[in-house]
DNA sequence: CGTGAATTAGAATGCCTGTTCAGTCTAAGG
DNA sequence: CCTTAGACTGAACAGGCATTCTAATTCACG
């Protein structure tokens, strides 16, 4: 039985939704330090009054988005790298579902890669610190997925932390280097095989 | 024969060496826009008066210490490359540099991320914009190697662009690797067999 | 409709920080 | 031992912005 939300209730997370909607479209723009909680207000048709009843700084605002929008992004890749079966496949899986990902929240790649340099939050707080360790975790999975094919001989005896901060690096720049060149909706995950061939059997010609 | 600089002049390039490389301490650490001016004369030991009278602005300051750095990098990376001979031995040179310039600026690496990250100056001055241009030239550097081993037949036929950016990625990630885990000086450089093999031949078994 | 509780709005507050400037100090030249 | 040009200093200034506050508005309910 889901529980039943009174109508206020109900107007409250839509109205919660709204805000960090655009919240993610003016940080995304501008990065944290130089949006103001009146650009916030402005893009959400709230005034700014009305913000701080929803959260209570703009802090919160920032880390809650970062937050909500990271742990969607660590499910999916967990439960489809979950599914597919043997090295290579899960390492495709891995790659499809974060190009996937990032195609579609474009804006949140900012945001995510200012995360990740950890520039935004260099002093940490309590919840930046709970984003911090999720991230990490997701090279563990990565790490976990490369330790695995090299137990079963698929892949070569190499240090698996090393790989999966490699491959992530790679992603990444892929992810930016399509961003920054505007390219159309559909061609980011079309990269799904270059770079998995490229990650398995590298550049050299055999 | 070489200008002879007045000893106000050489004193003048002291001071702002000494400035560039308090503001380097201070602004990797906490940022561009966590860092105020009095922070940085505190770390120089000058007056905030004083910080004018070498720079015009905060923002100057920055960009000059980022400018003088990345020009640096740029210059060794290019000599490296260009005195190796054919593309893997080019590629071996570029991710020993690399590795090598980075493992002797610890510091200076949160910048470089944060300038590629775009998220610091998203809103461009002429300046700013000339260092950003000069970070993608150095991605055409890297693409001009990998197009020349396709041509003479030493790397597979790919997207050397591609290839590129995946390359640069997992260098750099490999570096925010190295810094977090805080290991010991002269063991960043010793990952540049690791990388170069995991570029040129993948982890797949063979 | 009338009432008051809840919600909204955006003006006012106060702090923070980049920049300036008026006074102080230093030392080279006479 | 002056003089004075230039360097140095840090307190004061001004603008910007997160946060708060209260008057105006809306809305549920009788």
């Amino acid at each position: 039985m889901t529980v039943k939300l009174s109508r206020k209730a109900r107007e409250g997370l839509v109205r919660r939704r709204e805000l960090l909607a655009a919240a993610e479209a003016v940080f995304s723009k501008n990065g944290f330090f130089k949006t103001t909680m009146a650009d916030i207000a402005e893009e959400a048709e709230f005034a700014i009054g009305t913000l701080y009843q929803i959260f209570k700084s703009k802090e919160e605002i920032y880390l809650s988005l970062v937050d909500g929008k990271v742990t969607a992004y660590l499910t999916e890749v967990e439960e489809q790298t979950r599914a597919a079966v043997g090295g290579p496949a899960k390492i495709e899986a891995l790659i499809r579902t974060k190009l996937n990902f990032f195609e579609h929240n474009r804006n949140f790649f900012r945001i995510y890669v200012a995360e990740w340099s950890g520039f935004e939050w260099t002093a940490k707080s309590a919840f930046g610190e709970r984003i911090w360790k999720k991230l990490l975790s997701h090279l563990d999975l990565i790490a976990g997925i490369v330790d695995e094919g090299v137990k079963t001989g698929e892949f070569k005896r190499l240090a698996s932390q090393e790989a999966a901060f490699a491959l992530n690096g790679m992603m990444n720049a892929t992810i930016f280097h399509w961003i920054l060149g505007n390219q159309p909706p559909g061609s980011l995950v079309a990269k799904t095989a270059l770079l998995k061939d490229l990650f398995l059997t590298g550049i050299h010609q055999a």
